[in-house]
DNA sequence: TAGGCGTGGGT
DNA sequence: TACCCAAGCCT
């Protein structure tokens, strides 16, 4: 145990969160539906949501039995809402598959709709303890700053940076419990806009403080474009399926959106995507 | 692989 | 006010 991992880990030790997924009695599909809702969404948003789905859907195959438009509705805000819809698929999956049982490895895992290399690796570290590589947004922000002495990491995850990961994940049964550590510096310490670095319990030892906090210097990273797309649009015509005890007609729908071709193209994505269904000649509902 | 895909709080 | 960003995935 380095010097590094011992100040990390004490850390995390004294200033985690409490959260329920990483209580002791959380089931490995209590992890995993906090990993689905976790994917670009804030955990303060996360937390009611997940507290009810769990209630309601304690198992796999609790939400498998009912309609994937169940699942959509109860996600109710958290944004992208194909995730619930490969949540419910995933489900099916573990159902039909591995017999009820979230699989515990990771190609398992991988294997699974909704789930990608983060999501995999943090389902197996977090639910069932096994030794994975962890790189999400905040642990590849820390370790860019802290290992490499870069304010921010590239785009998208590099050979290298996946490397230098490996060199400090322990060997050890605590290897997801650094994972997590990282990753919880990275949310309440190590942040992207303004590090508390003052409250850090690796300042000393950071590549990026050594070097002077030089500001990121690779690829330029664009905002995503939001008002007057479709992102918006769908999001507009879902809000109105979710909220609505049954199906609707086009004429709702069209009250919130007064762009007709954008409108309809809108449309015919979600239903494209199963978001929604069409139940009658003018009537949409969420899927059954 | 670059771009599409929701939502809302922070600065 | 306008970005910026938050435990990514899929095509």
């Amino acid at each position: 145990m380095t010097d590094l991992h011992t100040a990390v880990l004490d850390w995390y030790d004294a200033h985690q969160r409490d959260l329920p997924w990483r209580r002791p009695e959380a089931t490995p599909w209590g992890v995993m539906v906090s990993e689905f809702m976790l994917q670009q969404t804030p955990v303060v948003r996360v937390l009611p949501v997940w507290e009810a789905w769990m209630e309601r859907w304690p198992t796999p195959g609790a939400l498998a039995a009912e309609p994937s438009g169940e699942a959509v509705r109860a996600w109710g805000r958290l944004g992208y809402p194909r995730r619930a819809l490969r949540l419910h698929a995933a489900a099916t999956a573990i159902v039909e598959q591995h017999g009820g049982h979230v699989p515990s490895s990771y190609d398992g895992l991988l294997a699974l709709p909704g789930i990608g290399d983060y999501t995999a690796a943090a389902v197996a570290s977090f639910g069932f303890g096994r030794r994975h590589v962890v790189l999400d947004t905040n642990v590849r922000r820390v370790l860019a700053r802290l290992l490499a002495g870069q304010e921010l990491p590239a785009p998208s995850v590099t050979k290298a940076e996946r490397a230098l990961a490996e060199t400090v994940l322990p060997h050890d049964d605590s290897a997801p419990v650094w994972s997590v550590a990282v990753m919880e510096l990275g949310a309440l310490v190590c942040t992207a806009a303004s590090p508390r670095c003052d409250a850090c319990p690796v300042a000393r030892l950071c590549a990026w403080q050594e070097a002077g906090r030089p500001a990121y210097s690779g690829p330029e990273r664009k905002a995503q474009a939001w008002a007057g797309t479709d992102r918006q649009c769908r999001g507009r015509l879902m809000a109105v399926l979710r909220d609505a005890d049954g199906p609707v007609h086009r004429t709702a729908l069209e009250a919130v959106w007064d762009k007709p071709a954008q409108r309809d193209r809108s449309l015919a994505g979600l239903l494209e995507d199963g978001l929604a269904s069409q139940v009658g000649p003018d009537t949409f509902a969420l899927p059954g």
